[in-house]
DNA sequence: TGACAATATGAATAATTTTTCATATACTAT
DNA sequence: ATAGTATATGAAAAATTATTCATATTGTCA
């Protein structure tokens, strides 16, 4: 094991702990049709609007999403399709334990 | 985001909370060279023996790594390069961020 | 068998993360 | 400006997870 790998431990690990969360891959499933409002989340995935609020803060400040404001309302949509690609390499892996 | 997706969610979310921790993540690593004895790992990664115990268990319960006895010793194994890959497109991922 | 080394485990503690609650801010339209 | 809707935010509470500590178990070898 070299020492980048220590350094990039830090960031894989911290990558994996903001889409390991539920709330966060539901908001993240529900983006991938198409780009959403705070409260079109809120009432998809039946969570609090400020839990809403305060994972899509998390989301962003990883850059996994991005928010585009049209008047009141603010669009929230996936900003690289690299998750999707993790995340469904990562469901078939899944899939194949069971 | 169809029944499948939210039942699949769970399952996702659980495997990437095991991939998220930077102890198991820091095993995961080092035994991507060789099977290891639980005490190489120990030694390799700087942490109580009781610690990396625990979260071997958790590693082997996820069909992460498996264990091979050896007479004293317990070597320790990925179990599937599945997950190399993941961590792999992952950490490419993460630091094309950067 | 007994002593020893390796690994596992249960319970307690520490640390971190998620969720809620109350409230603030930002924008729109009248 | 005011009222109303959408979103954000800080602090507290609840829940979960990681780590330690003490000890148990398993296997080896004299």
């Amino acid at each position: 094991m070299t020492d980048k790998d220590f350094i990039n431990i830090k960031n894989i690990s911290n990558f994996f702990s903001v889409i390991q969360d539920e709330t966060r891959l539901l908001i993240l499933f529900a983006l991938r049709e198409k780009p959403l409002c705070v409260n079109e989340i809120v009432k998809k995935i039946n969570k609090s609007q400020s839990l809403i609020s305060h994972q899509l803060v998390i989301l962003k400040k990883n850059n996994l999403v991005e928010g585009v404001r049209k008047g009141n309302y603010i669009f929230y949509q996936l900003k690289d399709d690299c998750i999707e690609k993790i995340i469904d390499s990562t469901a078939k892996h899944v899939f194949k334990e069971k």
